[in-house]
DNA sequence: ACATTGACCCGTT
DNA sequence: GAACGGGCCAATG
């Protein structure tokens, strides 16, 4: 599938939050630069805050480049939601609550049509 | 139309 | 190793 360049920038966002296959993660800067738009990882953060779980984009895949969880107090619960909700897909975190990147982090495979 | 907000990343000290 | 500040864009009231 293509990603339609003339989306919005939140558009574009989207797309790429939603192609994130379970059981995996993503830096919010990944995501930014795989939505065109390296070095603005901000604005992954501001669009996955304005997206509604209705959306059907996993949002909770999308954590911080340190590998931990970003959570905004205004957000579902807190950080509690999504931990639970990556573990619910199998994703171990650390005992320090960080997620192995080796591991789990998204490799957005370029597929060729 | 203006001002404010909002879940980050990187470099330097 | 930890802390601080700077920079970017779009949506909301």
């Amino acid at each position: 599938m293509t990603i339609a360049k003339s989306a919005s920038t939140y558009e574009r966002i989207y797309a790429i939050v939603r192609q994130i296959p379970a059981g995996t993660v993503a830096t919010y800067g990944q995501v930014a630069t795989l939505a065109n738009l390296a070095g603005q990882a901000r604005l992954v953060g501001y669009a996955l805050y304005r997206v509604d779980i209705a959306s059907g984009i996993p949002w909770h895949r999308v954590i911080n480049a340190k590998g931990e969880i970003s959570e905004s107090p205004l957000r579902l619960g807190g950080d509690d939601v999504q931990r639970s909700l990556l573990e619910q897909e199998g994703v171990m975190f650390s005992p320090k609550g960080r997620v192995d990147f080796q591991r789990y982090q998204w490799q957005f495979k370029e597929v060729k049509c």
